[in-house]
DNA sequence: TTATTTTTGTAACGATCGGTACAAAAGTTA
DNA sequence: TAACTTTTGTACCGATCGTTACAAAAATAA
């Protein structure tokens, strides 16, 4: 009884993923419902009725990027090993991102949250809710640092966790727009040393 | 002999103002020509006879706001008064720019650099010219803090100036995406103990 | 088979896009 | 004044925007 009429022929979430990859390259107003049916193979019929629109079909890609980002970091983040080790793992994995990855460079979700946040509060809703996930898990893992004395216990969870969430976000912009790789480089340095001290 | 046929009858520097308040509100490909012409009141005659195209007059835009950005953020980094003072103000400068300002709130470079920079190698050019000087100036004035014992020598004033411009950004893009407050105080706190200790 | 339901591709919608054409307007120079 | 130069506003250009209409196609249910 559940399925009367003609099947699609394509994988919902396999179409979000090649649509992230074109509102990932282009940003929400810079592609067109043109641009997203070409990439994705789909005709405007198929992609209207499926997803309604282009904001709605923007909303399931953020919230899909959300989905697989906060999984991936949290992976990095509660992995084995040292905690320095381990935020260590997650700048060097931003940092493929940024400069070596296969996929468009920088973090969608970032793009998302200044180009839309302020136009569309579901955008805005998922962005705040990534990071609070993400200062969470980082809160958790500085807790540990200071409880296993990797990290000397002059600041509190709370401030480092922030701090080293302020400086990933602005590696990540930073990564993107200038493509200094040397930069790249002493950020990590200079975050890393702030939390491990010298 | 320098001035024959009709005068313009407006000020170029204040039509490039009110455009950087269009731009920077709704972005690049976010607002249309006819936008910048109601915002700034001329004709697209004027607009297109004086400026050329809407990417050469964002790029004037964007030159304009890099040229007073840096001049404001020298003037507050290189103030009289301590190290840790300066770089409070600086952070509060910011904080007021994300959350009071009767500007745009956020940071035009940013948005100009994740938009366009990719796109416009004119925009990547001023965005890298721009983080440079900024980092440069961070950097004196984290020489001087090592030199008066302000901060203390663990660290280098590159890695010192390199993790302050990260956190810098972050906190930019934090407060412009999700504008909570009590993250962005909570960022302030952990970027200024992170380099003055605790 | 026939009726029903859903997807598909295509054609088209009105609106708007960035940009241009061009003549009237308003000055300077001679 | 007459000749010249530049700016101005407006009308308009072809292209593209996001979206809808709709009939053919392809499945299930009766």
């Amino acid at each position: 009884m559940s399925k009367r009429g003609r099947p699609r022929d394509f994988d919902y979430t396999s179409i979000v993923d090649v649509a992230m990859k074109t509102f990932w390259s282009k940003g929400y107003n810079g592609c067109s419902t043109h641009d997203l049916c070409s990439d994705t193979g789909l005709g405007k019929g198929s992609l209207y009725n499926t997803f309604g629109s282009k904001q709605e079909l923007y909303l399931a890609v953020v919230e899909h990027y959300h989905e697989t980002g906060i999984r991936e970091q949290r992976a990095l983040l509660e992995s084995p090993g040292s905690v320095k080790e381990r935020l260590q793992n997650f700048l060097a994995w931003a940092l493929v991102e940024d400069f070596e990855s296969t996929n468009p460079k920088g973090c969608l979700l970032i793009n998302a949250g200044l180009e839309r946040a302020k136009d569309d509060p579901k955008i805005e809703e998922i962005v705040t809710r990534h990071v609070e996930l993400l200062k969470q898990t980082m809160e958790i893992v500085m807790e540990e640092g200071l409880r296993t004395g990797e990290i000397s216990k002059k600041r509190s969870a709370v401030d480092l966790a922030s701090l080293f969430l302020s400086s990933y976000y602005g590696f990540r912009v930073l990564n993107t727009s200038t493509q200094n790789r040397t930069l790249a480089e002493q950020i990590m340095n200079g975050t890393m040393e702030s939390i491990f001290g010298a």
